[in-house]
RNA sequence: GCCAAUGUAGCUCAGCCUGGCUAGAGCAUCUGCCUUGUAAGCAGAAGGGCGGGGGUCCAAAUCCCCCCAUUGGCUCCA
């Protein structure tokens, strides 16, 4: 939309003929404004309701420095060379007309040729040309994410006995992570000048890259990165469940003037992906709520139904976050993220069941590979919320059994009154959220969802938003990180057994062992165990080598010894030594040490010499 | 999104400041030879509009401008 605003002593028209068949039906009569901004207006493709409303907040804006407060729209098509239809422009600008209440506002007929006079006053701001597009509105920003910056928090640590200290205060010299996880967040102090190890490590492990074909932060992931996210999703699934998660499938893209969506959308501090379909607006999900609650809005539940949990892998979230946030594996525009949603009777079970989660969320990372010294737990809620519920804060941080960083809001802003996360601190200072749970005391009744309770009247339930997890990418970036900063402290980097694209990788010392070392790959793998064959003639000193900067757990070398014997000679990674162990004795090991764990078959050729080498 | 740095063969990197032979190396790949015992056996070959697009110049990987990507910082992070 092109807008030409003159600040006149008046303006006279007069509508003349009509110049499109599509002209207002008027009296043509002459009509004289005094004191009056005139917004000459072009509108142009792709100007919608938003731009309409933009503008109409720019021209107020100006009106107010200048002091005037009588406005005449009028339709001016010479200001652009892409015009709008006509009805568009039409609608548009009767959208204009009505939007601001305060101010006297007239518009010249559409679709007339006019004749006019026009008397322009000689002040620095009485001539100003406006140029407002749709196209910043892509990245909506909600409001949330604008007033976010508002929010005043006070930041304490609260340690295993249920005492508030002073962030400033704290003594935070046996708990580096933690006060690294704290300057991150409440002083916002970054200190890094390298690039995250993770990157390196998820391209020489061939586990994923970069697109450069496709929007930033949005990656391929290799065979041996998707092997991994399969597990992961596997493994977070099949807790959930256990846990009593229904998984459910909900859409990846939803109507942003659906009713309940524009009002969740700015309670929401994150920018979308917006698309164009039909006249529609759509936007791309950043999170499975919504999907979730308005399946939950269907359901017709009474309290003795309650809680119920609703689960979805969503692949993929997506967040149109800033450029320069993104990096590596850490910070992603379209993500994978578990996200079960309890509803909730009353406050007292929405906190039993919190409690579940808690668990179920420290169960679910420590399964994946990341203990207590690898995260740091950070609580925030709100000062009402905290002195009613005192001792489900103080409990959740006993159980964590070290310092939580707590962050204190006044007011409540966001649409939960309690959050933690579990954040994993990477060598470089980095504070990354993994799990996650929220008591969310809003959208029960923003998405109209009902129970029906003791007393036969319905009730909107509270809503628990867990992930127990976080991101599946941000879980391999979080395993890569540990493993390169084992590498530094001088330990050798592995990736847990169960997640490993190959454990078992078997070398003949000559190529007459082939046949051998095949039978043998066969059996060990009929135990579900992934296991390969080098069947380059390669020596046994570079087969080893290259087995070694795979991270494979398991080498075993087959030669004259092995064929004749019953044991093989095995190299464990791990501890760097060779082992002479039977297949049964080997293969127990693997289980015992995966065991609880999902399997997946080799998602590669079993022979190394059939495989492409991606070179990243 | 803003500021800065980086972008050369499949990968890791020289060369650029000070413009000029046919743009180099190691690894990987291919072809031979070797027949291997716990972290790289030997030799040869092939492989590159120097991130993309403009410009300056007799001449551009090299100097200038724009764009893209990555990384760092800022901002942001349910």
């Amino acid at each position: 939309m092109r807008i030409l605003q003159l600040h006149c002593d008046y303006i006279e028209f007069t509508p003349v003929k009509r110049e499109i068949k599509s002209a207002e039906e008027i009296d043509p009569q002459s009509k004289r404004f005094e004191e009056v901004l005139v917004a000459f207006i072009a509108v142009e493709e792709g100007d919608n309701s938003d731009v309409a409303k933009k503008a109409m907040v720019e021209i107020s804006d100006s009106m107010k420095k200048i002091g005037c407060n009588k406005l005449l729209l009028y339709p001016y098509a010479h200001l652009s060379s892409k015009l709008a239809s006509p009805s568009t422009a039409l609608l548009l600008l009767k959208e204009m007309e009505t939007q601001v209440k305060n101010l006297e506002i007239y518009r010249a007929p559409f679709g007339w040729t006019k004749s006019y006079k026009i008397q322009v006053k000689g002040h620095p701001l009485a001539e100003n040309s406006k140029t407002i597009t749709a196209s910043e509105d892509k990245e909506s920003t909600s409001d949330a994410l604008k007033a976010e910056s508002k929010i005043q928090s006070f930041w304490h640590i609260m340690t295993p006995d249920g005492k508030m200290h002073d962030v400033g205060k704290f003594d935070f010299s046996r708990h580096d992570n933690l006060e690294v996880l704290a300057k991150y967040e409440s002083v916002k102090q970054r200190s890094v000048n390298e690039s995250p190890p993770h990157v390196k490590l998820m391209k020489k492990l061939a586990i994923a890259d970069y697109e450069p074909a496709s929007d930033a932060g949005n990656m391929r992931f290799f065979p041996n990165g998707r092997l991994m996210k399969s597990l992961i999703e596997r493994y977070v699934t099949d807790k959930v469940m256990e846990y009593g998660g229904l998984e459910v499938e909900t859409p990846i893209m939803y109507d942003s003037h659906h009713p309940s969506m524009e009002s969740y959308f700015n309670r929401f501090p994150a920018r979308q992906y917006s698309i164009n379909s039909e006249g529609k607006q759509l936007f791309l999900r950043f999170a499975a709520c919504f999907g979730q609650f308005l399946m939950a809005k269907d359901f017709q539940m009474s309290y003795k139904n309650l809680p119920v949990k609703l689960y979805e892998l969503t692949r993929y979230s997506f967040r149109r976050e800033q450029s320069g946030e993104l990096v590596g594996l850490r910070r992603l525009r379209a993500f994978t993220m578990p996200d079960c949603h309890a509803f909730c009777k009353d406050m007292t079970q929405a906190k039993e069941e919190f409690r579940k989660r808690f668990d179920l969320s420290t169960e679910v990372i420590n399964g994946l590979g990341l203990d207590e010294s690898d995260y740091e737990m950070a609580i925030r809620f709100t000062e009402d919320f905290y002195n009613e519920n005192k001792s489900l804060i103080e409990e959740l941080v006993k159980n964590i059994g070290k310092p939580v960083l707590v962050e204190m809001w006044k007011e409540r802003f966001f649409y939960f009154v309690l959050k933690w996360e579990f954040n994993y601190v990477d060598g470089l200072g980095k504070a990354s959220a993994l799990s996650t749970d929220q008591i969310d005391v809003e959208n029960g009744e923003r998405y109209n969802i009902e129970f029906i309770d003791e007393n036969n009247k319905p009730q909107n339930p509270i809503i628990l938003h867990n992930s127990p997890s976080g991101a599946i990418e941000r879980v391999i970036y979080a395993l890569l990180e540990k493993a390169a900063k084992d590498q530094t402290e001088g330990r050798k980097p592995m990736l847990p057994l169960w997640l490993s694209p190959t454990q078992v990788r078997v070398i003949p010392v000559k190529p007459e062992f082939l046949e051998y070392c095949n039978t043998l790959t066969d059996e060990i793998s009929r135990s579900d165990v992934r296991a390969d064959v080098d069947d380059r003639n390669e020596s046994v000193g570079k087969s080893i080598r290259d087995a070694e900067t795979e991270w494979i757990r398991y080498i075993i070398v087959i030669g004259e010894k092995e064929v004749s014997a019953n044991t093989l000679s095995i190299r464990d990674r791990k501890t760097g030594s060779v082992r002479n162990l039977t297949i049964d004795e080997l293969v127990k090991e693997i289980k015992e040490e995966t065991k609880d764990k999902p399997f997946m078959r080799l998602n590669t050729n079993r022979s190394l010499s059939t495989r492409p080498q991606i070179m990243v």
